[in-house]
DNA sequence: CTGAAAGCGCTTACAG
DNA sequence: CTGAAAGCGCTTACAG
């Protein structure tokens, strides 16, 4: 609960200014790389700094300074591997840049999140990356930051005036039907996610777009909501076959569910792949090994950290621009398997 | 590159103090919860702290206090499912324990472990948990680190007086070995892994301590080395049967290489689980949706960070206690199909 | 019960 | 080119 006492004897400016007769200053501008120096000088006190094994306290230069060089990345499920490789993207650029991540996990509970930011912002954040916790409310959200530190939203959408990076969900759903209809598949399901997740919604009004400009009209039974899981996916496969004729394939709302969905098919005496077409939306590492490999959007999402962190980094120099949208680019990635099939001959509907 | 300038304009004590007519001091008591002041102070000073949304600098009174909120988490590979979820339990703890995570992510490579740590240790962290890269010197991480730093060594033996958290590798070896013992098994290979890491070295002695407690001996051809990775595996399967008479199971140093040899299993036209039988370890979710389903030795990840987070908290209560070593427990998980098929009858050695 | 003063480790005008 | 002094936002004996 409470905080540690560190270790006695840190070696301070004070100490290394002792060391070589020199005055804290002069030592504190050699640290900053101040070429005012004299060149000797320097290279006494640098040797100091190595003798003594001086460490930088950078908490009290940034006291001082009134800045920060901590960035809070706030995630709402690590132990999702698209998050997990966001995070890594995320921590690589930010460290590059000579900024720490401040990192908090909320497991996708709301009221976790506004624990773990109450925490980070005692930290002092030069600014945060937010990547909101399912069902959180952005005015509470913008109450308890407040105005003085940028934030990032990533992935799902809430109503502030942040800045917001998303995915192309409707390019990517739009992809995924392409490809089916290019299959030729006539009957196309929009299988998984909740409706009223931005995300969701997105991704069944690209998989419309691609429908129509093919000159067909989704039927509501063919748009399956459930929860995200393998688990709620699997349970949910008996809706696909509720009614004649049944679609012959599935653009589903990610890769969980579309694991799920081949579960479920195979459960039910069908296969993915044979007589079922699924493609899936993600490209999470399980994709590759599900039998069969699945066909999925690819979103390369530790890219997507790179450009979470740039774009905050970007933010920080540039406080009064406005906020910006930033849709990230997707690909299909084809896997011979999940999506092989070809609509059952004498099936054009 | 450079370290942000905050926004103008931060509430401090002076301005609560001001704003409801006591010293700073007395605001400083009411944030620390000091039973020393006036309720009816109190309340006056909560009133004005929530008016002026103040939002406490934790920087500067650790500073003051000569203490440290936050731990380092050094992490070689975030992409990695059993990291990201260690990494999560870590967070959870130490949030839990009123701790910032510092987060560090190294990718393998030393030399970003160095930069990692020498970045993270100017922020003054109360402990650091620290699963190493591969190849890491444990001479030159004690030399840059230093002795003011508690650390906890997470996952590979670094040859330093530091805490250290394994699992227990030859016990989970040992599970998995006698698990394919038990199916009959008799010529059973070692597979993966790089013999001068300490876990590959753990686990290859407890398969041939259940192999030996079988009244078998290993020959040295079914000691197969490998990169941790599917692709390497793979690539090695062929080594399985080089020489006459092959092995017909294999312990595989963890769950990508096994996931990789049932890949390359395929491509000879052989099947895990038909005739030839496979156990992984670690328990990495592919696991669950592979084809087919492997066994393999679930560690709980999440849980080893819970604990990792426990052991730095409690040696930073305990700064002068001797080092501690702690092995971490695993246990089967047998999922029916990659180690169904029984030795080929006639086979007992 | 409350306030004045010193100090954590650093930086930065300002003199010299 | 270098040093003395003030100050970042907080805490904590010490008086009163």
């Amino acid at each position: 609960m409470k905080p540690t006492r560190a270790a006695p004897g840190r070696v301070t400016l004070t100490d290394i200014a002792k060391g070589c007769g020199v005055s804290r200053a002069t030592v504190s501008l050699v640290l900053r790389g101040s070429p005012l120096v004299n060149v000797r000088t320097r290279e006494r006190v640098e040797a100091e700094l190595k003798r003594q094994n001086y460490v930088y306290h950078r908490g009290a230069a940034n006291l001082r300074r009134k800045v920060s060089s901590g960035v809070a990345l706030v995630i709402n499920d690590l132990s999702n591997p698209f998050f997990a490789e966001f995070a890594a993207g995320v921590d690589e650029s930010l460290a590059t840049a000579g900024y720490v991540t401040l990192l908090g996990s909320t497991g996708e509970s709301v009221e976790r999140q506004q624990a773990v930011l109450n925490s980070l912002l005692e930290h002092d954040p030069a600014g945060i990356i937010l990547s909101p916790a399912e069902g959180s409310d952005g005015a509470r959200l913008h109450a308890l930051v407040g105005t003085r530190t940028p934030v990032l939203v990533f992935n799902r959408e809430l109503d502030t005036d942040w800045d917001f990076l998303s995915l192309d969900n409707r390019r990517g759903a739009q992809l995924a039907t392409e490809h089916l209809l290019e299959r030729g598949h006539r009957r196309i399901a929009f299988f998984g996610g909740h409706r009223d997740s931005s995300s969701c919604r997105e991704r069944r009004e690209g998989y419309r777009l691609a429908m129509t400009a093919a000159g067909l009209t989704p039927e509501p039974q063919w748009l399956i909501e459930c929860a995200p899981t393998r688990l709620e996916a699997a349970g949910q496969t008996g809706a696909l076959f509720a009614r004649d004729p049944a679609p012959t394939a599935a653009v589903c709302y990610n890769d969980a569910v579309a694991l799920g969905l081949i579960n479920g098919l195979s459960a039910r005496g069908r296969r993915a792949g044979h007589d079922f077409a699924v493609v899936g939306f993600d490209d999470i590492p399980e994709a590759q090994v599900s039998a069969p490999p699945l066909s999925t959007i690819a979103v390369d999402p530790r890219a997507r950290g790179r450009q979470a962190a740039e774009l905050i980094l970007q933010r920080l120099h540039n406080t009064d621009a406005a906020p910006e949208r930033t849709v990230a680019p997707v690909r299909l990635q084809v896997r011979a398997s999940s999506d092989t099939v070809s609509a059952p001959p004498g099936d054009a509907a």
